[in-house]
DNA sequence: CTTTGTATTGAACGATCGTTCAGTTCGGCG
DNA sequence: CGCCGAACTGAACGATCGTTCAATACAAAG
């Protein structure tokens, strides 16, 4: 029951990750969960709640691995791989290069007030979570000391956002990489 | 007529970037052109049509703009004040604060065929154009010689997504413009 | 005024949308 | 076994989707 209510949350996070809220029908669901509407209904209420599920669990996801990379020796070193990882997403998966949650502001005008501000509490909570991994970075000398966490932090996510969306358009692996090594130089620059 | 239909490209650019492809129905776009739906069949042939038609005016005038930043005395200081100028829209206009392409883009797997291809041929123009101003200012002695114009292009492109697409999501103005402060300053670096 | 070709209208189509609900299945307890 | 509550089924609902087309309006030419 819990169980399987974690499992069809993450295969509609697969789903609506692909084709977006709006673009993602009920019936998309449906098949991807093998579940006839009744079922899903019952359990989540309707889509916004099911795609609010969805959300939660992404944000939980990749919170957790940003806090595995502030709990690292080296959290800069963490954090680029895991940035690097995401790029080598291949094939079926290239629709994980690009972040759930900016993907679905891209709707932003056309979702509901519920998914909006769930939205903007989710990137908030992550930036946070940027915001340890600079501290951390500072408290191993891997990072100047006069770097503001909150702005160098809100500088990540952008990064982020840039590699990651380019990815998804751009063949060009190599350049891909330049970018990546240029993020982590530009970092502790004024 | 044909005044008319430049119009009506206009008034369905601002739905489809509003609301994006999935999110806007022909119905909104009927409103919006205070026409019918014959009317705008016989014109465009269909909503794929009239999406395209809309992504080529948004990519000629975004392309002419940047080609007037390489024409400028200060081809940076013009890019950097278009980019500027975008995070100033306020209210109803923020949704122009977001690319119109990359915001397509969000949706990539569930678009039709000719439209991601579009999408991505608008993208390498623009990118063209970006090279352009990289070497203009390489010419005005603003930027290195030994600076590579294709990265620099490409670097550029996913600043200007990171800036943009946090814009939308982030109140705090001044933080905005110290990120674009940063941009103009790491663009030479290595 | 009539004719001709083009632009526009708006009702209507089948398909699909999110959602509901009466009926069925199923596991656990007495 | 008999019973209960929870989970699941799948047909069906009204609304909305993208699209079509016969009918109408209109501007220019004869």
């Amino acid at each position: 029951m819990n169980y399987s209510r974690q499992e069809s949350v993450e295969k509609a996070m697969t789903v609506f990750w692909q084709k977006g809220y709006a673009g993602t029908g009920m019936r998309d669901i449906q098949t991807a969960l093998d579940k006839r509407p009744g079922s899903i209904y019952a359990a989540f209420g309707n889509k916004e709640g099911l795609y609010l599920a969805a959300l939660e669990a992404y944000t939980e996801d990749l919170a957790a691995t940003l806090k595995e990379c502030t709990l690292a020796d080296s959290p800069l070193h963490a954090l680029k791989s895991f940035l690097h990882s995401t790029l080598g997403q291949t094939d079926a998966l290239t629709y994980k290069r690009q972040c759930f949650i900016f993907k679905a502001q891209a709707d932003w005008l056309a979702l509901p007030a519920g998914i909006q501000s769930a939205l903007r509490q989710s990137l908030q909570q992550l930036r946070g979570r940027f915001e340890d991994i600079v501290k951390a970075a500072q408290q191993h000398g891997e990072l100047a000391e006069d770097i503001v966490p909150e702005q160098a932090a809100l500088w990540l996510q952008g990064q982020f956002i840039a590699i990651r969306t380019l990815s998804t358009a751009i063949e060009n692996e190599s350049a891909l990489e330049w970018m990546l090594d240029k993020v982590f130089n530009d970092l502790g620059k004024h």
